[in-house]
DNA sequence: TGAAATGTTGGGGCG
DNA sequence: ACGCCCCAACATTTC
């Protein structure tokens, strides 16, 4: 029997992958996965790295114990591995991202040196970046047009299943998971990530779950951050727990107005990551270059306050408040506490886009970095400037009974919906009937939300003369 | 995947 | 009955 070797990276999962299907169908594979912290351009954030140990764990249970771990550069490493076991071909799923392509380019090549097939599949996207392109072989800068392209274009592959009667080889000289030292030294993430199931059989999970009571009604009921009408598979999504492929056609088949709409979450997706291959400065660089004179506030308490949901501003607070205790957050939030940090706080989008990088288990570059330049206005397809969100109309709108607020937010509990979203607009007695005091037992607002929203467009009109 | 300011309409109270 | 005012309700424009 042949040896072959797959090379685990951002698919951490049995079926629907192209490439360990076919490895599969070649010869006794051995699974490799590598921790590469040094060849990085952006190392990972925290919540990532607990949620990527405990995937690595799941994908070493479904692999019999049989997953083999290093850390290193993935050419030194794979260089070294090839050349000890002396496998038939080298097997992956492709990346996207800064420096992807040419990790891929590098690994063919050493393969190359080495006499060894390499096999890099190109079936990780529902459409490929390559196939995505105007008809000017420009790429798409509006999403609506790119979506209906690709609705057009050539429907996504089957999925596959799970490669059956493969064998896993282990290497004795791999590293433990442990050894890659991904959880942090202190214990904070123990209480989040127990809130969470990590891996493959959970994403799926998730899915039929949300297909079951979470798809009717989606198109609507996906606003309100206290109703489970989300699917919450960002994460799996991500780390290629599951595939876009798998979900795409588990939703196929509902032709709703709801399913259509979710599949169009899923073409946003698609969109950042195509933007992020064409672009990959994007999490660095404002899109449109305008924005690389607007004058940013420097202000290390503002941020600090806003990361730690203390802004005065409940619905924000309750949302950075989530972020913390969960390591996610709803998306109709996600929008108001971008919005908030951005054009009320006037702190540069990259700050924020940091803070989300470090604390989301789902941080992804391309779709993190897409959507704080969606909302700071300087994006591909970017919201205008002059939309400003509101948090207190938000609030009201999306979280009207509190409940959502005030599971985060519970010194407030007391308040009548009516103050809920603006306490400092509450008169004494009912402040005082509620037993809060602002200044002590919640923040006062950081910025007048009236006052600042105006200075923000006047600094947006500026760019614009 | 906004919100505020401004404009328009129409019903009802009232002299 | 009529004109006038007020203002909610809705529509449009502007940022």
């Amino acid at each position: 029997m042949t040896t072959v070797l797959h090379w685990f990276r951002q698919d951490l999962r049995l079926s629907d992958n192209p490439a360990l299907y076919q490895a599969a169908q070649v010869g006794d594979v051995v699974p490799v996965y590598i921790h590469s912290p040094s060849s990085e351009h952006r190392p990972l954030g925290a919540a990532s790295r607990v949620w990527l140990h405990h995937s690595l764990e799941s994908l070493d249970q479904s692999l019999d114990g049989k997953l083999n771990c290093y850390v290193g550069d993935p050419v030194s490493i794979l260089k070294e591995i090839v050349q000890r076991l002396k496998p038939e071909a080298v097997y992956w799923n492709r990346c996207y991202g800064s420096g992807q392509s040419e990790i891929d380019a590098d690994i063919q090549s050493l393969l190359k040196r080495l006499g060894v097939a390499s096999m890099c599949r190109h079936e990780t996207m529902l459409w490929e970046p390559e196939i995505t392109l105007k008809s000017d072989g420009t790429p798409y800068k509006v999403f609506t047009p790119f979506y209906k392209n690709c609705l057009a274009n050539t429907p996504p592959r089957a999925c596959y299943e799970v490669p059956k009667k493969s064998t896993y080889i282990r290497d004795a000289k791999c590293r433990s998971l442990e050894e890659l030292d991904l959880l942090p030294k202190h214990n904070w993430w123990k209480d989040i990530i127990k809130r969470w199931e990590v891996g493959e059989a959970s994403a799926h999970k998730k899915l039929t779950r949300f297909i079951q009571s979470g798809l009717n009604g989606y198109k609507d009921k996906r606003h309100y951050p206290s109703k489970a009408n989300t699917s919450k598979l960002s994460m799996h999504l991500h780390f290629g727990e599951i595939s876009p492929h798998q979900v795409w056609w588990a939703t196929e088949s509902c032709s709703s107005v709801d399913a259509e709409y979710f599949r169009s979450e899923i073409g946003w997706r698609e969109f950042s990551v195509m933007l992020l291959h064409y672009f990959p400065s994007l999490p660095r660089e404002n899109f449109n270059k305008k924005y690389d004179v607007f004058p940013w506030r420097d202000n290390p308490e503002w941020l600090r306050a806003w990361q730690q949901g203390r802004t005065g501003i409940p619905i924000v607070d309750a949302g950075m408040r989530e972020l913390w205790q969960t390591g996610s957050m709803h998306n109709r939030v996600r929008m108001i506490v971008a919005s908030f940090l951005v054009k009320n706080l006037n702190i540069d989008w990259r700050q924020g886009e940091a803070w989300f990088w470090d604390c989301l288990f789902d941080a992804d570059l391309a779709n993190n970095s897409a959507s704080w330049q969606w909302v700071a206005g300087c994006g591909v397809d970017a919201a205008p400037y002059f939309r400003v969100f509101n948090p207190v109309s938000q609030g009201q709108k999306f979280d009207g009974e509190g409940v959502y607020t005030k599971t985060y937010v519970p010194e407030l509990e007391k308040l009548p919906s009516k103050y809920l979203f603006s306490p400092w607009e509450a008169p004494q007695d009912v402040l005082e009937k509620a037993g809060i005091v602002l200044g002590e037992t919640y923040p006062k607002p950081l910025v007048d939300l009236k006052l600042s929203r105006l200075q923000a467009l006047e600094n947006y009109a500026s760019l614009e003369a």
